[in-house]
DNA sequence: AAAAGTCATGTTGTCAGACAATTGACATTT
DNA sequence: AAATGTCAATTGTCTGACAACATGACTTTT
């Protein structure tokens, strides 16, 4: 029996549903405006008011949300930094298109292959494991301006999957899809030198300068579900975030 | 009364305190290893379980532990490459110090000079606001990794603060004076090929790639106390961000 | 009338203790 | 040997309470 309200159906884990529903009730106040008490917030959210503290100090950590004690909870200015920031992944596309730029998939290239001993480590799977390695360049103004390779078990996405509606980005099928639960991604910065692979690909010189993220994409049960490296022509993208003085 | 311990002193808030007496006990623990157990450090730290738990909350969304119920709470792996959550704004000097990684001040620069249009926008003062630009090199292993330069209105600090202990790092001298009240920044995330001067300064070739950041740090009524521009050799610094999925 | 002080109220911050859920190790049975 | 049961340890959550703080209304003083 599908349930009704599909929005939050990852209800495996009562504590992941909580941080959902405060994060749609974050994303939908406007800003400065004030949260419901706390008290008001774990009875709504039927949980104890511990339990909602924590989820709230997540966002807290995020610069989402400001407390004050005496006062209330008040949602802070989220036009730009979050949108655009790094605080929250999206898929390159709805990436693209909050900075304007028209983006259109390149070349799509999908290949079967089996887990060597470094890619069974960084997915936390047994080596010979059957994995998809989905990679795309994305064009903007009809340039190249990005290189993205998923590399994931076929246990998450085989070849048949992407036969219907597949637009290039794993997470937007795999978050359409709604399993496995995405939770959050663990992503590294790096700058570097492009390699004679990528600069084919993106046109531009070998040893030029490129953005790099790696990141690895973990389920509800701390699972790797993919693993992306991502490389990035600069002035192209802009990539912020904001942090907190501890 | 002076305080015997005297690490923490910023007894302002004690959940800063808890959260920076963790910190340290997370940097200090061997990656894998097992943290004590929440009774056992409420107890350590003085705290309750509850907001015990709020603080290790934190840390959770950094990526830096991982709980698993019914065994334990363990801190995952950092190298010994300088490596960063970028949720929180530190210092080099104290993120190398919670690695034990030494770090030395190499060249130091200091200019007064006056705001032109560029600066005076970004920093949001009128043109020729006098300001402050210190600039400075931060050696590791006896090379040169990073270049940082600061820049803000001496309204925020002057020529004569920086004759008295000033290590290098605005950011922790504004911290330890304690005004002007410090909350977040803005960093935004760049690769650049090294100029003739950056190249210079870092012992590098021209054109080298580099991670650079760009950071405008706020104050508490939302002002621009200072403008940062960092330049990161790759491979000596790992930074991360725990991204959401939305 | 204006200023200062006082108090009530509402909100977040913290606490103590308890029980539930999960895991891992060990013992027991098949 | 394998499956199952038992138990202790640990994190996850709940309940209720009080402390700290901010705000506004009210009272008192000037």
């Amino acid at each position: 029996m599908p349930s009704l309200n599909a929005p939050h159906t990852s209800e495996r884990h009562p504590f992941q549903r909580l941080q959902s529903q405060l994060a749609d009730l974050i994303a939908l106040t406007p800003a400065g405006d004030r949260l419901p008490t706390e008290p008001e917030l774990a009875r709504r959210m039927g949980v104890s008011r511990a339990t909602l503290r924590e989820a709230m100090r997540t966002f807290e950590g995020q610069g989402l949300i400001r407390r004050r004690q005496g006062v209330g909870t008040f949602v802070v200015s989220h036009n730009h930094v979050i949108e655009s920031g790094l605080e929250v992944l999206q898929s390159i596309e709805s990436l693209a298109a909050k900075i304007g730029l028209e983006v259109t998939l390149g070349t799509l290239q999908v290949m079967r292959l089996s887990a060597n001993q470094d890619q069974a480590a960084i997915l936390s799977v047994p080596e010979g494991t059957p994995l998809l390695e989905v990679s795309r360049v994305i064009q903007a103004e009809d340039r190249p301006v990005a290189y993205l390779i998923d590399l994931l078990p076929e246990e998450f996405l085989t070849l048949d999957d992407l036969q219907d509606g597949f637009t290039g980005s794993v997470i937007d099928f795999l978050l359409r899809r709604g399993s496995p639960p995405l939770v959050n991604s663990l992503t590294e910065i790096h700058a570097v030198a492009a390699s004679s692979e990528i600069a084919r690909a993106l046109e531009i010189q070998r040893g030029d300068v490129l953005l790099m993220f790696t990141a690895r994409l973990f389920s509800g049960e701390g699972q790797v579900v993919d693993y992306s490296y991502s490389y990035f022509l600069p002035g192209y993208f802009r990539f912020h975030v904001v942090r907190r003085v501890g």
